[in-house]
DNA sequence: TCATTTAGTTAGTGATCACTTACTTACTAG
DNA sequence: CTAGTAAGTAAGTGATCACTAACTAAATGA
């Protein structure tokens, strides 16, 4: 059963990132992990030095994981505002697939404990922010959407929706699909953006 | 130094709402609430039984907070689309003056351990939403949004909005002015809900 | 084959947590 | 004035936390 440090430091981060989502950040115990995995609680410090080193691990793969799914998302696509809507499907389909992310931005660990990770997380955030207004600019070149918004003002509405959709995912005990309601949401919202000028070229 | 137990009672509460605030809802200790009270920390213990019925009644004071700050909102308002923005505005003052209602959401106190505030909370967002979609709904019937949105969808997007913009503030250390950017936000979304039919009028 | 490396164990440490018990002191009604 | 009540204290409890020291056994390379 014996592992090879980096195969087990693989798999503890992968089991924290599992009891986030299902227990809880803060409720992530050494000795918990170490029980999910077999192995003792002592195992853990083998392999990482700290809670706090191991968490950031943590944060390395999830910030990994988002930027991969961003890129993944937008390749072979160019319409600007299908570009955005692949950002936020892919958003979306993330945190149905890791619910653990949203919670771990509130979490102990991340916005009081340690600084450094909640600057990670927020420069990602940031990124995607980024991402979005950059297309939604394209999307204004092209008289797609009205010229007079500010596009990151845009993309500040966008991700709101999805971390709206998150909230409301996460206190509804996960009852609803997160996806399916957030997607029938950026639809209304694309609509809004678009139909303006749209439709007086229509009519 | 000797107070009556309504007072003291009240004084834990406050307490700990600011404590949360300040240090985060899971680090707010029985001790470190006692030591910032002045009291000792089994005196606590006198006037709650446990400390989750101590967060119970926290959560009380927040969930009556907002019902009061929303009817407060909406007095003397009678136009459909001031009401939703009074009530935006509203909720967003009263987050950039209790950040820890956010905060709250996310904490291990609500979301595990305590089904029932969970619960209350919820449904306070479902009231809030509900508010905006009555008030959404009364503009459609007046022509002054779209009669092809459903007004729970936009109402969604407009509580979105509200949350996102919490949620950029607590990551941004509380740099930014939530209430402006928020406000400023709600105007850009309530514009684009507004000037499609408007603007075809208007042409 | 055997020495070295390394993943893992056993059995602790002190700190901190919510909570309890037994006692004490301040207020108040009769 | 005094007896009862209610607020508060001192000093614990056991549970749980992250983390450590000393030891063991499995893999590996010469």
């Amino acid at each position: 059963m014996r592992k090879s440090a980096e195969l087990r430091k693989a798999e503890i981060v992968a089991t924290v990132l599992e009891m986030a989502d299902r227990i809880g950040p803060d409720r992530v115990t050494t000795a918990a992990v170490a029980q999910q995995i077999g192995v003792t609680q002592a195992a853990l410090f083998r392999h990482f030095p700290s809670k706090a080193e191991l968490w950031a691990a943590v944060a390395e793969q999830v910030t990994d994981t988002l930027a991969t799914a961003w890129r993944t998302a937008l390749e072979d696509v160019s319409d600007p505002l299908e570009r955005v809507r692949a950002l936020v499907a892919a958003q979306l389909a993330l945190i149905a697939r890791t619910p653990a992310i949203p919670m771990l931005l509130f979490s102990r660990e991340l916005t009081i404990e340690n600084d450094l990770l909640r600057g990670a997380f927020q420069e990602r955030l940031g990124a995607f922010h980024e991402m979005l207004a950059a297309d939604l600019a394209a999307a204004q070149t092209q008289g797609r959407i009205p010229a007079d918004l500010a596009p990151r003002d845009v993309a500040y509405l966008l991700s709101s929706l999805v971390q709206g959709a998150a909230i409301r995912w996460a206190l509804g005990a996960r009852k609803t699909s997160m996806e399916e309601t957030g997607l029938a949401l950026l639809d209304v919202q694309l609509r809004l953006l678009q139909r303006q000028e749209g439709s007086r070229r229509d009519a």
